[in-house]
DNA sequence: ATGCAAGCGGACGGGGTTCGTCCGCATGGT
DNA sequence: ACCATGCGGACGAACCCCGTCCGCTTGCAT
């Protein structure tokens, strides 16, 4: 929860609509991802339309402010992570909220999967953050022989993805922690010894060119 | 590939036009989802949107019609898998082909995941089918032991669904077979021996009352 | 208590998308 | 050669969204 701004340029009331807008925009982007109508959130937070475009300027601007927060608790969980001593509990912990995170907020499955659009400079310094975090992650639990020799960060990085959209498939209900399951299988597949070679190229980052 | 009505009551080129927009309808159901246009359904099968609307009478109609022969076809699959002599080969072919079908069609992981909306007579005759089919391929892992016991057949239901969106995360790209790589890992965690306890309800049959 | 700058709500114009119909024209088939 | 059947796509109606603008309100300093 960043944004304790304490300027005081500007009137009370302002102030206070403004946190109100980026709280009602983080549940808005929660639940239906990032292309909210900006009436919603507007609506959500309790102000008119106009307000947040003059608190904010552009939708994009609050929806930003928004998302460069979500990146910062990752970020966060990411080091409390490289802190826990074992090398596997600290890694199974990372995957696993990092794929909370990602079906707390639509808006999070959204960003982090974007490869198209060109990130904000905010954005792109938080990613490189988070795949450092995992690479380290990722070769502490090599090192110490609890992770498959064959499985990358990257993989670690795209099954943290895996629990994403797994709530029904063909009249089956996977209950509101059914995602913990599925994360925790892939885990224990990943987990060496592994049972099958992995076939197919290892995800790789991401050319934009 | 069904469809061969050998209707003979309406023009050649009605006919004809028929065919053509069931094809269409199925790649735009493909690579958009269910909520494709009836435009760009009419367009791509070389059409006026006045003709889809005359051979099937709502666009509705033309999408079951897609739908279904999509779920004969993954009815096709399970069966072929159940005749496969290893429980366990049987077993990973399956929920691979099933991964896939998800995969080729977007609107294949729309209608599975759908449990608010009531299914069509058709829809809910083969769900029914794809179940017992999973059923019988969970119980023979299980016999054979090849299985994690605290596996269930719902867990094998929801787990072919892990691969969905799983193509790049945090600028980590998983190329195009990457979601291979998370059912593979995945079929891994779920063989026996497991390691990790799996905590939380199984999936459950979905209640939709 | 009062005055005014700063802020507010929400109606509004403009632009976009989709559905399903309808009618003047084309064409398959006898 | 004829006409019933079929065709295309323009069209009206219903949505939804963005960002602006203006008349009204309110915080706050005096």
């Amino acid at each position: 929860m960043p944004d304790l701004d304490v300027t005081t340029d500007v009137r009370a009331d302002a102030r206070r609509n403004r946190r109100q807008l980026i709280v009602a925009a983080r549940e808005a982007i929660a639940s239906r991802g990032l292309d909210v109508s900006a009436l919603d959130i507007a609506t959500a937070a309790g102000v008119g339309v106009g307000t947040l475009y003059r608190r904010f300027g552009t939708k994009d601007s609050l929806l930003d402010a928004v998302v460069v927060g979500l990146y910062d608790e990752m970020l966060d969980s990411a080091q409390e992570c490289l802190r826990v001593e074992d090398p596997w509990e600290g890694l199974t912990r990372f995957v696993t909220e990092l794929a909370g995170a990602h079906r707390d907020s639509r808006g999070v499955a959204e960003v982090t999967a974007a490869c198209d659009t060109v990130p904000t400079p905010e954005i792109a310094e938080r990613t490189t953050a988070l795949q450092d975090a995992v690479i380290r992650l990722t070769d502490r639990a090599h090192a110490a022989g609890a992770l498959r020799a064959d499985v990358t960060w990257q993989d670690v990085m795209i099954g943290s993805r895996a629990g994403l959209d797994t709530d029904h498939c063909l009249g089956v209900d996977a209950g509101p922690d059914g995602w913990r399951r599925v994360i925790t299988l892939l885990l224990d597949g990943m987990r060496a010894p592994g049972y099958t070679p992995l076939s197919g190229a290892a995800p790789h980052l991401h050319d934009n060119s």
